[in-house]
RNA sequence: GGUCUGGUAGCUCAGCUGGAUAGAGCAACGCCCUUCUAAGGCGUGGGUCAAGGGUUCGAAUCCCUUCCGGAUCACCA
């Protein structure tokens, strides 16, 4: 039980013995006492005034008064206006601090075989292209919300629907056999994915100059688009496909081979991983068999062109196409069939799809439609939607060369994470190896931080010409920290100094310090809520707190050079404490953190 | 047009389940390395919290209206 709790309900009954006012402990508002005022927690007291029938000032007092001689957890309160400020005993903070230490699991709850199992979809890339600085934020997003799921005591698959078939991917099919010349990753020396997204480019462009053409001839825009050859060539490679033609399916095969492995060494270098990877193209065709049974038992309705539809008009939505008039199935029809394997593959409790927020009224559907067909999970599947990464000029267009690739913005950011290094001296004493360790995790430290700081619901913008920041409220600022922390640590090491515990309680510490133990103390929500909300942010909002508070402690105390020895090990355990929760908390948002920088 | 969503410092963002004088970082200017890592610390300047109204002892936060963005409403995925 945390120690709001512990005063709420203290404040809860007196003031039902003082006023006898019942009253809800999670009614009372317990907060941080702001920093230009004494004491630990604030409670507020306007709401009891009416009770009391007297001042709040009065109340306060009062309320202040029964707290200090029913918990002995506190030392002294005062009371300002309406807010009653009550200071936490030193004792006490040091005790909570000892047990902390001794928690090599604070904060965490580990699941067991037993635990509920959720499944987060994640990043869903398509092959006709390289990945960009959206999938980055969905990737990094979904890696997160799985680790700190885990934490929460889920047990967790990530899984990875790769779209692998379709128009789109017959476009670069196309313009390599048209265009290509039977270039490869080997005799080209570019990445698979890159290779192969060069051709959609190449197609698009050879596309828009036969419609050029055609519209110069009389034709109108729409009527090009759908007449140029090359969109006919697409489609009848998509027909060739679907029907199992043996040259199409083998040159398919070839150039997703090249964009996996692509895509591979991109997963690996961000630090993402799966546990199952579903394929459109052995998925596409379930779902027919479930809109059928939706058909039967009257769900679902059949238009006089053989279409089925799902009417949602009652649920305040519109009417949702699910089989096209030729039976082929559409994009919802292969996640009502996707969403079935699943459930057959794994005992999910909670199904979780990170999926950009443009996408939001088709999971809206979604949820109804799997609802409608009896999946008792339709309704409560979670469409964890997350804003656009825009730049200045507005979004990221694939076809315009507008995009931030992905690939590039990492390389990039190790490469001035080394500049930095270089420039400050810091890896003089380093062997190869380790530079280029510590450089790797500080350059994507500070790219994943820069993207996870923020809101997952929100858009945000990322201006290409600005470089992502190593100083400030940056993932680099973090990591630097936890480096001196443990520098320090070694040193004490080196110095036979024991902080295995805390060997004495009793010493008065620091107004800096004993906030530092509150804020410690705070994680273990931090983390609970971060899970609730599916937000990584408050746990990165969080350690750049905690953070920052330490970093000023560490420069207005010595540690090392403390001349009293309590008080010397109980900085260098607070400081240990402070490092584990840095590391714990990053890897919650899938950043390391280096022993030194 | 319907639905959803956002508007907080020059820029990027916190704060939003109502509470004290609205916070950070970047950028600008100034100070601090003979002391545990200066990727750090301290300070200065910078705000009609889009606008107006309402509820309340109290509103950036809740409600309504308006203005300005974004998304979506495909027999694309």
């Amino acid at each position: 039980m945390n120690l709001e709790t512990i005063l709420g309900t203290v404040v809860a009954d007196a003031v039902k013995t003082l006023y006898g006012l019942e009253t809800a402990v999670n009614q009372i508002q317990i907060q941080k006492t702001k920093k230009e005022f004494e004491g630990d927690l604030t409670v507020v007291i306007f709401p009891f005034v009416k009770a009391a029938h007297k001042s709040p000032e009065q109340t306060g007092k009062e309320i202040g008064e029964y707290l200090l001689q029913n918990n002995p957890v506190l030392s002294s309160f005062n009371v300002i206006k309406g807010f009653l400020n009550l200071s936490i005993s030193q004792r006490y903070w040091l005790e909570t601090l000892k047990d902390i230490h001794s928690n090599k699991q604070f904060g965490i709850t580990v699941p067991t075989d037993q635990s509920d199992l959720m499944m987060i979809e994640y990043s869903s890339p398509n092959t006709n292209k390289p990945l960009h600085l959206g999938h980055v934020r969905n990737n990094l997003l979904g890696h997160s919300i799985a680790e700190i799921q885990k934490a929460n005591g889920w047990r967790v698959v990530k899984t990875n629907i790769v779209n692998d078939r379709g128009i789109h991917i017959c476009k670069s099919m196309l313009a390599w056999k048209l265009f290509g010349n039977g270039e490869t990753p080997e005799s080209s020396g570019l990445k698979g994915d890159h290779l192969v997204g060069k051709y959609y480019v190449v197609f698009d462009k050879a596309y828009k100059a036969e419609i050029k053409e055609l519209t110069e001839k009389g034709l109108s825009e729409d009527e090009a688009k759908k007449s140029a050859p090359l969109i006919l060539q697409a489609q009848q490679m998509l027909i060739a496909w679907e029907n199992n033609d043996p040259e199409v399916r083998h040159l398919w095969e070839t150039m997703n081979g090249w964009v996996y492995a692509g895509f591979d060494k991109t997963y690996k270098k961000l630090g993402v991983e799966f546990d199952k990877i579903y394929y459109e193209s052995q998925t596409y065709l379930e779902g027919k068999g479930k809109v059928e049974e939706g058909l039967n038992k009257g769900v679902f309705y059949r238009r006089e062109d053989g279409s089925v539809w799902a009417d949602l008009t009652h649920d305040g939505l519109d009417e949702k196409l699910l089989l096209r008039a030729d039976g082929t199935s559409v994009y919802m029809t292969q996640d009502i069939g996707t969403a079935k394997l699943r459930y057959d593959d794994y005992p999910i409790n909670k199904m979780v799809y990170v999926v950009g927020n443009e996408q939001n009224y088709h999971f809206q559907v979604l949820s109804i439609l799997l609802d409608k067909l009896g999946f008792d999970w339709g309704k409560s599947l979670v469409h964890f939607s997350y804003g656009m990464v825009e730049l200045p000029e507005g979004k990221m267009k694939s076809r315009e060369g507008t995009v931030v690739d992905a690939d590039d913005l990492m390389d990039e950011m190790i490469e001035s994470a080394r500049e930095t290094s270089q420039e400050l001296g810091k890896l003089d004493n380093c062997t190869p190896e380790e530079i280029e360790n510590i450089v790797r995790m500080v350059g994507l430290g500070a790219l994943k931080y820069f993207i996870l700081k923020v809101d997952p619901r929100k858009n945000m913008t990322f201006n290409p010409k600005e470089s992502i920041d190593f100083n400030g409220n940056t993932g680099p600022f973090i990591q630097y920290t936890h480096a001196r922390i443990k520098s320090v640590l070694r040193k004490a090491q080196e110095q036979g100094i024991d902080f295995s515990t805390l060997t004495d309680t009793q010493f008065p510490i620091s107004e800096k310090e004993s906030y530092l133990i509150q804020l410690i103390t705070e994680f273990p929500t931090v983390v609970q809520e971060a899970g609730e909300e599916f937000s990584p942010a408050l746990i990165a909002n969080y350690i750049y707190d905690l953070v920052k508070e330490y970093n000023q402690f560490y420069h207005d105390f010595s540690i090392l050079k403390e001349e009293s020895f309590n008080l010397k090990q109980f900085r260098l355990v607070l400081s240990e404490s402070i490092a584990s929760i840095i590391k714990t908390g990053m890897g919650l948002l899938g950043i390391e953190v280096p022993e030194r920088m």
